[in-house]
DNA sequence: ATGGTAGCGAAGCTA
């Protein structure tokens, strides 16, 4: 990795400490200056913040419960300034803000995937989802400051980002209700989807793949869910995005991969 | 159409 650009990874861990193994292994093949982790599924105090340091990553904010959520933010760079909203009035770990050397604000969310039922009225975790979204895209028409947006917004938005459009237009991560909201909140700010800036539509890109199939691979019925966007003057900073699909055949893997992008350091971090 | 797996934590909930 040059200087001339910072790393910075987003990937929903489902579990830190059983994923432990490989984020060593995510660390030592792809060495990301910023890792932004979803469903660590640890209690803050529990949370391995020495062994994270023992990799090079001093610089930490954590956010976690017993068994569920959870989010963190790790670093090689000092973070000042740290934010952790409360969305929907839960204080459920769902997010963590730091500011970057340059001043720049990383926003790490993990949306609630939603339940099974995508109908608000009969199911009110798919409820919870859309006033998360909701709020999420009030909270971006009042952004005045340049942000980088990562995270499990647990929504594929475009009809490329999952295996089947028709298949998936009522299945929670891929109803209109979702995919409308989410584009509004891209809107809302006028977002740069990065991951889509490197790798375009119409190819398909997936960034996970459910536990339950018999061969992943094979299948291939993957969703979008890991995003990584950015207010648009800073989307000149971008020079690549990887989406490391291999990491879902890794030995005992998460469902979701690692989404990394590196950033021109000059345009915009510092 | 259904059920399939994983993690937490020690049964059932969540994904």
């Amino acid at each position: 990795m040059a200087t001339d650009h910072i790393r910075l990874c987003s990937w929903n861990v489902n579990s830190v400490r059983a994923r432990w193994p490989l984020v060593e292994k995510l660390v030592a093949e792809w060495r990301p200056d910023i890792l932004c982790l979803q469903e660590t599924k640890v209690a803050a105090e529990l949370f391995p913040r020495d062994a994270f340091a023992a990799l090079g990553y001093p610089h930490q904010l954590v956010r976690g419960m017993k068994g569920y959520n959870g989010v963190a933010i790790l670093s090689r760079l000092p973070l000042a300034a740290a934010a952790a909203h409360s969305w929907c009035g839960a204080d459920d770990a769902r997010h963590l803000a730091a500011r970057l050397p340059s001043g720049i604000m990383l926003h790490n969310f993990y949306v609630p995937a939603g339940g099974d039922i995508p109908d608000p009225e009969a199911n009110p975790r798919f409820a919870h989802k859309l006033a998360f979204l909701d709020e999420m895209i009030a909270w971006a028409e009042r952004l005045r400051e340049p942000v980088v947006l990562v995270g499990d917004l647990n929504v594929a938005p475009h009809p490329e980002d999952v295996w089947s459009h028709k298949a998936l237009l009522d299945v929670v991560s891929h109803t209109p209700q979702e995919t409308e909201r989410l584009l509004r909140l891209q809107e809302a700010h006028d977002f740069v989807d990065l991951v889509r800036a490197c790798h375009p539509r119409p190819a398909k890109l997936y960034t996970w793949w459910s536990y339950r199939a018999r061969d992943w691979a094979a299948s291939d019925r993957g969703r979008r869910l890991d995003h990584i966007w950015t207010s648009p003057a800073l989307g000149a900073a971008l020079a690549d995005v990887i989406v490391l699909r291999e990491a879902r055949g890794w030995a005992r893997p998460s469902d979701h991969v690692p989404v990394l992008v590196d950033l021109h350091r000059d345009a915009c971090l510092g």
